[in-house]
Formats: C-alpha cells, structure tokens, sequence
RNA sequence: GUCCCCAUCGUCUAGCCAGGCCUAGGACUCCACCCUUUCAAGGUGGCGACACGGGUUCGAAUCCCGUUGGGGACACCA
C-alpha cells in the first residue's frame, strides 16, 4: 500500500447525490489504481442538518455502487475519528493555537454589525465586501467577557498558488481574501477549518473534490500555512449539471443514487456511467468493468468541463448490463416490477414471466419495459392506434382469413413452441399469400400497434383463448366496417 | 457586482500540454436502407460541432490576447 490517501467526505443532509457518488467513485478509483487508501470521512458538523438516516443512506449508496472505504466512522482505522463532529476539541485546540501565535484573533463583531457595515460599504460603491479587519486590534490580547467568534489573521499581499491535480495553476490574489471565520461565536469551528484540521490528521495527501470548492481552497492553504502543517494536493473536478445547464439538484428530478436504483438502474451500469462523466480513457472504448476502470483510471484524463446528466444513454448502458446477465436474474426483475404494479395475476402461468423476458431479448433495458412492451397483456380491450389502423388497412385478405387462423390455431393439440407458427405460415402457404399478409393484421388484432414483439411470441403470452378471441373479433369488426 | 473556473455535434466525449497525420474520430438519440416473408438484434449509411474576433506561424480545434456565453464561489452552511 503506496502512502496516497484520499477521502470522501460527504454531510449527511439527505441521500447520496450522483455528484457525490461521482466524486467519492474518482476518488476510490484513483486510490484503488495507485495502491493507496480511500478514507471515508462523515462532516457532520452543520447539527441541525445532519441526521442518523442520512448517514446510513450514504453508507448504503456508497456499498451498492460497491465503493468500499479503508478507513470511516463505521470501520474505524489508525487516523479516527472519521466523525467531524468528534475531532471538535482538536480542531478547538488547534484555533487557541493559532491565538496564542498571533495568527488569528477574537472578532466581538455581532452579525449584525457585520451586516450594517457590509451594507455601507456597498453602497460607498466598493466591490471588496469581505470582512474590513476592525477586531484586528485585537491580535494578541487576552478575552474578553463577550462573546466573540475567531478569525484567521489572512495576508493583505501576495498570491495564493496551488498546481491543481486536475486543471493546472490555480490563483487568488491575497488581497480578495478576507480574515474568514474559524470558530463560530458559540464555540463550533467552521467548515474550512475542521476540513483542514481533519484532513492534516488523517494524513489525506489529495483532495479531490467538486469544483464548487475552487473559492475554499486558497483559504484552506492559508489555514495550513497558520497551522505551518503540509497541504495536501488539490484537484477539483467539473460539476455534473442538469438538462437546463445549472447544477444538478433535486429540481432536476431523480439525482440520488438511490432514485436510480429504484428506477431499476443496475450498480455495475451506474458506476460504469458516472465513471465516464468527465472522464474519459480515449476516442472510443466506454464500455468498463470495476476491475478495468481501476486498472487504467489516471488523473490525467479528468477533463475540464462540466457534463450533462444524459438518462438516455444511462438507460441504454443499463440495457448493456441487463443484456449480460442471467435469464433467472431478469425474470425476477421482471416478476417483482410486474409484482409492484399488481400486475402478475394478468399472466396465465408461472412460466410466462419467463417467455415473457425471453421474448423482450434485448429490448429489455429497464424493468418498466416489461409493462411497455406487453401492455397488450393487461387489458382485454384492444384499440388499434392510428398506424396499426393504416396499417391493418392494407391488409384486407390478410384479415378475411383471421378467422380461419383462429379456428386452426384452436384445433391445435397444442398451444406451445413453433406450433403457432406453422399453423399461421402453413395456412399462408395453402392460400397463396405471404407470411406478411397474416402476420401484420394479427399484430394489430392481437396488439393493436405496428410494431412490437414477434408476432409468435404475442400469441404464447397471451395463451390459446385470447390470441382465438383478439383475431375473431378484430376480423368481424372489420368485416361489419 | 467582485473573484475563480470553463468553452469541440442536441448530450457524453477523443484530439489540445509536445501546432501539420483533422475535408475533426467514437458513443447515446433520431432518420434511411439491408437482413429477418413479423418485431427486436445485427449490418451499412445519414443528420450533426472546433462560440466569436484579433494575433503568433509557411500552417491553429490545438499557442497568446480580447469579447461573448455558461457555471461556481462570495456566510459565525458544508
């Protein structure tokens, strides 16, 4: 094991976002390749919003993508706590620190005031809003019986300059840095100061993180600097935005990992989709097990712009994954999601979930496929739409011998295999017409589309009884027109 | 508004760092044709992009500057 150590840490405000996957998946990915060790950290220190179920639903997105950490609140490890909110009187001792090295002050400025003197200066037509230094005065004094919050004492001059793992020099300009808070006036450290003071113990040697962060590191790096403790590397990755462009959140619709696993998304086609959004390995492979994506992910190929969440061609890699998998592992997909619409009872036997997911072959790429392909199934009343009308229409002796077909397919001895088939086909033969002319107005008698299934397969699924009553009573319709 | 980041088909992207091999490649979606006397699958083809303007250079998608556009951050949230 290499001495790289990287760490996901997520606030446990609700699920685990795709963003969030994806930024723990870069992270497990780039320590899985270099030997090094993923941390799983828990920032919990925002109280109010952070919950127990939330905590959970991160543990439980993050196994079912199979993104398993070294070190976290629930495994423990060598650098714990991995809970923020435990480390507080390190991070607490780390602040008095810095106050008894003149680094950083006690701020007696009320929000209030803060606010007042903001408003001010907006209006004086300044564009430098941060805070204007008034308790610098009081670097190196003793406290006083007030409340105060403490602020890092930030350079006035210079340039903050990091070489970022994923975009190259990044710079700020020290002077657009104001003393930012870290400790809160009722005694709790801020989220820039923990995060340093936490990633310093843990031994965390690359931050990579969303580029949302951008703005926090150059304050970060002056808090290491205060610290005089090493930064670590930084690299921010591009943001995964919604449809509209914006970043992705909840009004975009289904963005937490467990929404897609709901929507019946596999994890191996979600890891391998996330892992392809904003990376890439070249002009034309995307198509990746774990195994390989840990064997050939490397920074370098991070790019730099941010990506669109595209649901179609998440759905069409999920039809790549269904497509591997074991005939019994789709038809227990395909049962339970017939299960929850309570639409099991439609079908004749136990056996016809399983003709019924051999018949969708390859068109089954999400289990609602199941419904949307075999609608005919679950009604009695079949309406052709306006193509299957144009397209029954053309057909005219085609459907003058529907009733025939039905009274061969009903002298069958039996309903199964290629027995339907023969009988359409032979029947076509006798009559001296194609297979066509029966084929597409039993489609549109059986199914009332176009297009759909075989044709065959139709009639198996619906069973003897119905496939001999759709034809009968498409044909005598037709004929009463 | 200020600061920072980004800019190739509708979307995901390759190419950019080391300029010519790019009349810009692949994937998703859509369309057409072939195959199957049905439907998918498969095969073939098509639509479709270097944001704009200046430079540098014999030569720029690639380097530089500017403009425009988009995003993010501007808290005693994380």
């Amino acid at each position: 094991m290499s001495e790289l150590r990287v760490r996901f840490a997520p606030s446990p405000t609700g699920m685990l976002h795709v963003g969030g996957a994806r930024t723990a998946l870069f992270n497990w990915l780039h320590a899985r390749n270099r030997r090094g060790t993923f941390v799983l950290r828990i920032e919990d220190t925002d109280r109010a919003r952070s919950t127990e179920e939330s905590i959970q639903a991160i543990y439980e997105g993050m196994r079912w993508l199979g993104l398993d950490w070294d070190e976290g609140p629930d495994v423990g490890g060598p650098y714990g706590p991995y809970l923020q909110s435990e480390r507080r009187p390190e991070q607490i001792e780390a602040a008095q620190r810095l106050l008894e090295a003149a680094r950083a002050y006690r701020c007696y400025c009320t929000p209030e005031d803060l606010e007042r003197r903001r408003a001010a200066r907006l209006e004086g037509g300044e564009s430098q809003v941060g805070y204007d230094g008034t308790c610098r005065k009081e670097i190196g004094k003793p406290a006083r019986d007030e409340p105060f919050a403490i602020r890092l004492l930030a350079p006035d001059e210079g340039e903050i300059v990091w070489e970022d793992l994923c975009r190259g020099e990044i710079s700020f300009q020290a002077e657009t840095l104001e003393d930012f808070v870290i400790v809160r006036s009722d005694g709790s450290p801020t989220y820039n100061f923990a995060a340093v003071v936490d990633d310093a113990a843990m031994k965390i040697t690359d931050v990579l993180r969303g580029d949302d962060h951008i703005s926090n590191t150059p304050r970060q790096i002056l808090a290491y600097r205060a610290l005089e403790l090493p930064a670590p590397r930084f690299g921010h990755v591009p943001m995964i935005l919604g449809p509209d462009g914006t970043r992705l959140s909840k009004r975009h619709g289904a963005t937490s990992v467990t929404a897609y696993r709901e929507q019946g998304i596999l994890p191996d086609a979600l890891f391998n989709f996330l892992a392809l959004l904003g990376w890439a390995y070249d002009d034309s492979r995307e198509l990746f097990t774990r195994e390989e994506l840990i064997e050939v992910f490397t920074l370098e190929k991070l790019g730099k712009t941010p990506s669109t969440f595209n649901q179609e061609k998440l759905e069409w890699m999920n039809g790549v994954y269904m497509a591997a998998l074991p005939i019994e592992e789709k038809v227990a997909i395909a049962r339970a999601h017939l299960e929850s619409k309570d639409l099991l009872r439609h079908l004749p036997d136990e056996d016809a979930v399983r003709r019924l997911v051999e018949a969708l072959g390859e068109r089954f790429k999400m289990p609602h496929d199941v419904i949307d392909y075999a609608d005919f199934l679950f009604t009695d009343r079949i309406v052709p739409d306006e193509e299957g009308r144009q397209r029954a229409a053309q057909f005219p002796e085609g459907i003058a011998l529907l009733p025939e077909l039905a009274s061969r397919l009903e002298s069958l001895e039996r309903f199964e295999g290629e027995q339907a088939e023969e009988a359409l086909r032979g029947l076509a033969k006798e009559k001296g017409r194609k297979a066509g002319d029966l084929i597409h107005p039993s489609r549109i008698a059986l199914t009332g589309k176009k297009h759909g299934l075989s044709i065959f397969d139709v009639m198996l699924l619906l069973g003897r009884e119905r496939t001999i009553r759709r034809l009968r009573a498409f044909a005598s319709e037709a004929a009463g027109d």
